[in-house]
DNA sequence: CGGCTATTTGCATTCGAATGCAAAAGTGTT
DNA sequence: AACACTTTTGCATTCGAATGCAAATAGCCG
């Protein structure tokens, strides 16, 4: 069936006519060797667009297909200088209480060609460590959803690697970001609040380096503010469940004009919160004990929680993201862009009209 | 302070001198220049354990660092045959209820030198397409927490990529795995359910094709049937809260005989049901009903559920996932190994005397 | 200091695919 | 059939680091 081997001087790779005798992988040379054709028309034949004829196209995939031919990526990329690899960069927390948004980024970035390259982050060092080996291997963009640093931030546009930031970002620095900004539900929840006869509350935060902690907390206490409610008591938490009990207990310790409501900045403390309030301490909430966080995670509407919280629209996000990153991958010199999407409200039922 | 240049032939990258023009990065070239040595020098001096004195290393370091030079790891998989990519194959279902998993593994991957490139398989097709990715990429291995076909597995070994199979295997066929045997937790279980009185029970499982479910399914039946309790109603759910809920209607529509404990093969389910029973059916679990499950995830132990669970130690089996793969990466003929964690039965309060 | 063995260093080639350029083949027109 | 013109193909080089081998240097001993 072969075509007979053309009589070319003997190209680099003729050690054997035996496809993948052990450890040896066919390459573009097999190919053309066995359809008795160029290396080169091996390569545009899966360049989509090149310039081939029809015939010849039809020659080389027969062969490739004979021989299980398949492009080496990694060659690919020393060559074009793009390894289509996407560094993606997370935190054990955003792992654990939204294990959605890796999932959708990944699937996402291989609609698009990419492979994500993960990367947990934890610590500050943890990011230095990562962007070098994220260098190493030539990532074509990097999305984050971790802590990163203003060093480490400018190191990254030295060496012209774009950047997504997902729900964090530099006020004093242009760059590329999703988010969401659920500044309306806050105040919307505050009006409600207002309305049931709240007049005391409790914040319980994350931790103070978290942006998206910051920024959720400094909406509350305006929103309260801007109602009326002052002296706000808060707790600062780490986003996860237990530090939601801890600061339930905390805020029960106040002698004098308990809160009525406890806004959290998270699902996972309000989950925290709520069961410390019902099974420890024996409130009904919501009669006792109003809870609203954010986020709204899958497991914040199960039976037991039904919390009133605020959604953030993490498909939309996690798609948004990458688009953002294929653009600035092909245009790496367009101007920034900030995507911001609306929080939404999820009445739940973890609130309730004040108790005398 | 730069060495002055050699005066050897202009080597092939001489097109300027200075350092990261746009989108020009070192190479082990310019640093040789800068630092009056040979590429292969530079070469040598990142790599661990080759021939280089100190005297040379110094100085290649000095010029390395002053072009923020990094080796390329595209450039260096090429010619090694090593690209030091692990695919981690991950469902959906796998990531948003045991997120941990693959956290822990992307960590371990990286204390051990490697890079996780992340892919999601939902579907036999996806696995399908996702193989051939992982091929173009060169992935020196696979840990699969996904479904996987024994053709497709075939095609993998066919091409000398070595597999860990996490928590799945092939009876049939020799491979690598790790994996949970709960099955003295069940027995255990079942005899405490036993001397608790029960006599009916329901078995809430996953998909058929989910050997995880099957193989959990089995041992449920098996011990159960030791201890005489016979004619479970089953219940076949897909891991999900929601087919936990259902699953517990479904059961609750028995008129005769209605069982006094459910098992369910994940907690996420068993969460389902216990809120469904709770919220919406007005029982007391446990003491109308006793629920117990598999996995420990760490919201099955929140005061809301405090679920009867059987533990697997996810933490040792993603680093023995880790390890069995890097030894596979090392030495590919070496025999097959199957690494068995036994669970750990975490007693909750979610199952009771039963009721009359 | 000569001679002899270790250790370093450099040279040249290699990995596998992409691509600019020139040569070759195909198409159409008169 | 000759010409111009387009499309297809092949040649040769390139990307950046690793490495076998030979040359150069260092270290050691008498």
């Amino acid at each position: 069936m072969a075509n007979s081997p053309p009589n070319k001087k003997p190209s680099k790779s003729d050690a054997t006519a035996v496809p993948l005798i052990k450890g040896r992988r066919a390459t573009s040379y097999d190919v053309a060797r066995l359809a008795g054709v160029s290396q080169s028309a091996v390569s545009r034949c899966f360049k989509p667009g090149a310039s081939i004829s029809g015939k010849m196209r039809e020659r080389v995939m027969k062969a490739a297909k004979e021989l299980e031919y398949q492009p080496n990526a990694i060659a690919r990329g020393l060559i074009t200088q793009r390894s289509n690899l996407v560094a993606v960069l997370v935190s054990g927390r955003l792992n654990l209480y939204y294990p959605e948004v890796l999932f959708k980024i990944t699937e996402h970035l291989v609609e698009a060609g990419l492979q994500a390259l993960l990367f947990t982050v934890e610590t500050e060092e943890d990011a230095e460590a990562v962007i070098e080996q994220a260098w190493q291997y030539q990532v074509d963009g990097v999305i984050s959803a971790s802590h990163m640093s203003h060093t480490q931030y400018a190191l990254l546009e030295k060496r012209h690697i774009p950047v997504v930031f997902f729900n964090r970002y530099f006020n004093d620095h242009p760059n590329t970001v999703v988010y969401c900004d659920p500044s309306e539900q806050v105040k919307e929840i505050a009006q409600q609040l207002k309305s049931l006869g709240h007049s005391r509350a409790a914040l319980i935060t994350g931790p103070e380096d978290n942006m998206v902690s910051r920024e959720r907390a400094r909406m509350v206490r305006e929103s309260l503010d801007e109602i009326g409610i002052k002296n706000v008591h808060e707790y600062r938490g780490d986003f996860s469940y237990e530090s939601g009990t801890a600061g339930l207990q905390d805020i029960n310790r106040l002698t004098e004009d308990r809160p009525t409501a406890i806004i959290c900045v998270n699902d996972m403390m309000a989950m925290g919160c709520m069961d410390e309030a019902r099974s420890v301490l024996g409130f009904n909430v919501p009669k006792d004990l109003s809870i609203v966080s954010f986020d709204g995670i899958g497991m914040s509407q199960f039976a037991s929680y039904e919390l009133t919280t605020i959604r953030q629209p993490i498909g939309r996000m996690s798609e948004a993201a990458v688009r953002m990153i294929t653009e600035r991958v092909e245009r790496p010199d367009q101007s920034h862009e900030k995507r911001v999407f609306e929080g939404a409200l999820i009445p739940g039922g973890s609130i309730a009209r004040a108790s005398a």
